[in-house]
DNA sequence: TATATTATTGCAACTTAGTTGCATTTGGAT
DNA sequence: ATCCAAATGCAACTAAGTTGCAATAATATA
């Protein structure tokens, strides 16, 4: 599969006129891989050495948002989680749910739920929605302890 | 108006069993005639000279969270947002609308959606909406440029 | 009202996430 | 193979939030 999700990373890249580095490439193969929101630490983490500096890994980002490639999952602990954008439509995204417990976080990509009717005046281009609470493993845990 | 938030201020503080100090006065207060969510930097604004101590702040705060006189409502540039927690359920507020052109934040009071149904074996404790796009005063800008 | 007890505060120093400026390197067009 | 804008790395910086500790203030009790 990792053949493959370079081949994806490429066609990513092609289509948004967007050269293809070795910084690009690996920063959006990790995101191809995890299938699910990741901070630049975890990015970072992900590629080891092969990181490139951390300002660029930023930079990427910034490049990968410019060009709807990712976007902003949401923010835990001030820092910004990213992933691909293939699962959302133009004003949501699927709801995002972060175990308190282990802290992993999981797309609910079959629980969208529909846009909130706002007051007259107001146009909202996108909403967002996150959840917390126990996720299976964890509730697991409560019930042993 | 401002004695009545006074009056409020210690309702508030005596029940929660908090010692009533001049920071958390002034704190609370300044939430309570906002009216909406606040960053710690907007809170220490609005007091002026009579500002506590920036630790003090974030202190007081972390101490109203613990007793839920306050949430914190959301994220915008790496900055929570702190608000009464007067007008929400156990398990969700309101939806948060932020203006992308003016930055300010709005309360969707009556536009509450259904909690998103989770797959088996999660528990949501919170959901949380966020919504961004235009105020009325900034889409009339819109129409002028 | 004075005293004691404990919670609260201010200050300085630190951490973490993210940004900026600038000189060097590199992808890809020719 | 050459060229040049785009991309990168590095150092220094900012903004948000945290920690430790000594000084201070709120309340309970005498
Ligand atoms: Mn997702
Ligand atoms: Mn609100
Ligand atoms: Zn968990
Ligand atoms: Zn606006």
């Amino acid at each position: 599969m990792v053949s493959n999700t370079r081949q994806e990373a490429c066609r990513l890249l092609g289509g948004a006129k967007l050269r293809r580095t070795a910084g690009r490439l690996a920063v959006l193969s990790t995101l191809i891989e995890a299938g699910r929101p990741l901070t630049h630490e975890q990015i970072r983490a992900r590629l080891a050495e092969a990181a490139p500096d951390k300002v660029t890994i930023y930079r990427i980002l910034e490049n990968f948002l410019e060009v709807d490639i990712v976007h902003k999952a949401f923010l835990r602990k001030r820092a910004w989680h990213f992933e691909l954008a293939d699962r959302c439509t133009a004003r949501q995204c699927h709801p995002h749910f972060t175990c308190t417990s282990c802290n992993r976080t999981y797309c609910f990509t079959d629980a969208v739920l529909p846009m909130a009717k706002s007051p007259k005046g107001f146009t909202v281009h996108h909403q967002r929605v996150q959840l917390e609470g126990l996720c299976p493993d964890c509730n697991e845990g409560e019930r042993k302890n």
